[in-house]
DNA sequence: ACGTACGGGACCCCCCGTTAAT
DNA sequence: ATTAACGGGGGGTCCCGTACGT
């Protein structure tokens, strides 16, 4: 009967974080409340005090998982110093690393909008706005790139972006189910060589950066 | 009171049509027996007379949804007498056409990899069995037109299916949540272009067919 | 794991049973679904089997009490023998009966009138239907009175009705809340002499039966 | 994070006042501490700094409402300069006026007796002691009128009282159940004639002041 | 005096599955 | 083959009360 912290925005986290594992490995509707809890170490009643319902841990996990994102991407996303195309390929490769690190290769944002895109029309607009945040970023390299070296054939960069939203939410949807993360790694590659076709071949080396 | 009908192959169909719908719309952990029971006129105890547990109807779902695929695809996959790029060609098409004639573009085999894949093996190994099944057909094509045709450049037909095959699944994922079927097509048209490069350009039109 | 009885309307009736028990003890709002399952020796499951919601058997409830209102008015209600001087006094004795049999003298009707009629509308319509009820077949008795017998002063059988309903109700309250039944009985008997008012002398006996 | 009034007394009343507001409208057991303080603009640790228990400011409303049905009886029961049947009559007026005032017509007393009388005997006797006070008080008047006037039958006060507070919580009762107060004041004006018939014919018309 | 964070528990509802009956 | 009745056990929500700050 102790409040064992007095650190609530802590406790917030501790509950998205719990929620966020949860997702991953089983998705938005078979994740429970009382899982949550026993995965934060709190209880029903803590839980109901920070969230009003299992949507609005839902949401906040969504934008969460939007935050982890950008800090993940930033080297390639808010480094001005470097060249579109590095950065363009360090994206690639980060996306490539979190292959690697994660022991399950998964998205938040690409697992909530398949169950909840039909039914849960507040969270499907918070999935799809990430989704956007997501590809606006991308799209903006692609823009820089395209504006600072004469690409060999033209393209419109949101289009570009959104091609690669999906594939990499394909990527880690099939390599899940198959259990194979090199198919997803190989995916990249085949998208890093796509993308180095639209740029003249002297420059195309500084995608492999 | 009475046995409404006596076709018992039938009524098993009617519960896996209607896990299909239910599945589609939000999922396999949100979609209850109860509602598939509901959806498809049958009560509880018919139910479970033709499946064990939810788990069954479950795997079901992911054969019948096998079908449905090979069925679609066949004029592409099985078309022994034209050209493998024109097959190919029809495919892309294929694909494009079912984002128009569908309310939601979805695929229930994608669907239910995300949720299932860390709980349920058995039903993750049945997922995988599909899309690899997909992929392997669709790999076979691009062999036959590597073989007929020498390609540009060479390519492993199984590692350009599932490349395809992801962004096919990204794609609908993707396009549901932004509720945008439109850059599915998009992305379906990059596909092509991009398979078009593997193939010397007086060949390249088949495709489009 | 074994069904107990296959009487599922016998079931039904221990559930209203128990409810009506409980309703009478502490009210409906105070009354849970887990005790009613105890009370009829049911599970939760059983339960809900039977009814879609507590609303539910909150309606039945109400409506089974009207049958067993009817049941115990009928002597005096529905004997077309007897002069309706004689089955009107036949019916305030029934009520003053009532008060001595029961342990305690409620009524479920008028206790959840109380609670839900401004909060569950259907159910507040339920239960003026069952005190429409009851007073329609009160004043047939008085109409039937002053058919017969040339009342002394003019009355409105259904004035005269709701006026002993509102009587009837608020004794058993007050009763309750003082547990003092004595006083009901009391209340009854004043309500005697001012219908006896009403008609000539000579007839008054009859009152008394 | 400051307090917002440093006046405890009022805030107390605050709480008093929207628990009647609450109880009126929906019972005792349905009410939540919650809502009481959301009615009053407090929390949590507020309510309990007043009260230490649900079941306190369930008898602290008990109580403010005799004060109430005090201060709204009084010119009938405190007036000792009027003739007791002018009060008398008054007095109905009174209540017939509570009919036409209040959105919804009832007794906060009356509601919680029903719920409470058999599991909360700390609470039963204290609304009884309010009714009591309540009969009381009437009584007073009927034993200053029968002392004045020489009645024409003979009468017992108090029983008269209780017959009235009956008539008065039973009216209420069916009253908002059947959303009849038209019936209320029907009930009332036949409380008065059969009152007047105690007294001599030559001063009933002091009633109807 | 009052707010916030939380514990513990229960409430309604429903879910998956079984058994007996038809 | 299909139904109705029911068991057992959560699932989400909320409720009452406490501990601790301010």
């Amino acid at each position: 009967m102790k409040p064992r912290t007095r650190n609530p925005e802590e406790t917030r986290q501790r509950l998205i974080d719990a929620t966020i594992t949860l997702v991953l490995g089983q998705g938005y509707a078979a994740t429970t409340v009382d899982q949550i809890c026993a995965e934060s170490g709190l209880t029903k009643g803590g839980f109901f005090h920070h969230f009003a319902n299992k949507e609005a841990i839902g949401r906040a996990t969504i934008a969460r998982w939007g935050e982890i994102g950008t800090s993940l991407y930033s080297p390639a996303w808010y480094d001005e110093t470097s060249d579109p195309l590095v950065r363009i390929g360090r994206f690639l490769s980060i996306m490539a690393g979190f292959t690697e690190r994660e022991a399950i290769c998964t998205c938040v944002v690409g697992m909530m909008s398949q169950e909840i895109s039909q039914s849960h029309e507040s969270m499907r607009a918070d999935a799809a706005r990430e989704l956007a945040h997501w590809t606006k970023e991308t799209a903006r390299l692609f823009a820089l790139a395209k504006e600072k070296h004469h690409p060999a054939a033209d393209f419109d960069p949101e289009e570009i972006a959104w091609f690669l939203n999906s594939l990499w939410q394909g990527s880690m949807l099939v390599g899940k189910a198959t259990a194979d993360p090199k198919m997803i790694r190989r995916n990249l590659e085949f998208a890093r060589t796509w993308i180095a076709g639209f740029f003249p071949e002297n420059l195309r080396h500084l995608l492999n950066a």
